[in-house]
DNA sequence: ATTAAACGTTGCCCTATGTCAATGATCCGA
DNA sequence: TCGGATCATTGACATAGGGCAACGTTTAAT
């Protein structure tokens, strides 16, 4: 199995080197360019992702063209469009690597197979929901009841990799605001 | 069981009878007066709750006093501070009932040695987890994208019971804007 | 190495929303 | 039933952020 899969799952339940390496198998590595597409809206989600280098992000785009971005996967973290992988109803949004990134994926139904057969997988699985599930809910919160410029700043001081590794305009998409907005804050700090 | 929650189980998983009646104890009944909290910010969440009839809100206070509501939950749905639950740290949202409601809990030690030991509980655990998570997805990208206005007209296409039967205020503090706003926004509808 | 495309910054103007105050309506406690 | 508290609405004004254009910088393709 791949180290960082490996240290995941070690970190995160009671699992021997042996239950991991039956797990190996079912994940696949590819290593996609910047900006390539894990997948696009309208596409049914297939699998499941982990990225073991680079970065990947959630996004829907509107009517008017304007993308927004709801969530980045850094190194060590899973990442897919839950809603259509449950559902098996096309995504309303897109996955995409924003710079080049090294992914291992494992298919849906593998993967549903393991949280049903795997006590460790099942555990890890509702482990990676209730984390989601909090992270949205305080982003919720944010958006309710900061501004622009009180978001900046939490970021710079929680979450420095997004401001140093991604473009101003992915970013912005990320905060809800325009990237122009974003130029005029980052000038008042 | 309770009729309600007995429905709520059989809809969501296939389930003895047998097994529902061995559930059953685990939760406890009780009747909530209007604006009675379930718990208050700084306490430690210690039950799941599901509620039978009336409403319930999950909100926080910032240092101004001003409040946000992240979450409603009317008739036939679970609700808790996950954050508090699953960490067992101090909450920072609390729990209000917004009208006379009749409430289920069961307590956590329990709950969770449910969803260890029922393979029924376990799955309907995901299921509670994956529809929560993907429903604030959906309001992320909602605050990201769209104004107060779009947000009221899609209140009252989606979710008009919100509409009918919560005060302004506390409709305002779950979009996100201030109750003048609101006020304002409805003249123009 | 060069050129085109994309991104970032800044200026100016407009709109949506917040803030505060005043007034009317509704709810709740005695 | 009545009076006080709370909520809802509206007016006037202030502020944050959006929209658009122009220009500079960086990136990517050839």
């Amino acid at each position: 199995m791949h180290p960082k899969l490996k240290l995941y799952f070690e970190e995160r339940s009671q699992i021997s080197e042996e239950r991991l390496n039956t797990l190996a198998p079912y994940f696949k590595e590819r290593t996609y360019r910047k900006n390539e597409y894990l997948l696009r809206e309208g596409e049914v989600c297939k699998h499941n992702y982990f990225v073991v280098s680079g970065c990947m992000r959630l996004f829907s785009v509107n009517k008017e063209g304007v993308e927004n971005t709801r969530y980045f996967a850094f190194e060590g973290k899973f990442g897919t469009c839950f809603t259509s992988l449950i559902s098996r109803q096309p995504a309303f949004e897109s996955i995409q690597c924003v710079e080049e990134s090294t992914i291992l994926s494992i298919h849906r139904d593998d993967f549903y197979q393991l949280v049903e057969t795997e006590p460790a997988v099942n555990a890890i699985y509702r482990k990676i929901l209730e984390s989601a599930y909090i992270t949205t809910q305080k982003r919720i919160y944010d958006f309710q009841g900061s501004d622009s410029l009180q978001r900046v700043k939490w970021l710079m001081a929680h979450q420095p990799t997004i401001l140093s590794r991604l473009s101003n305009k992915i970013i912005a998409s990320y905060l809800g605001i325009t990237p122009y907005t974003l130029s005029r804050i980052k000038a008042k700090l």
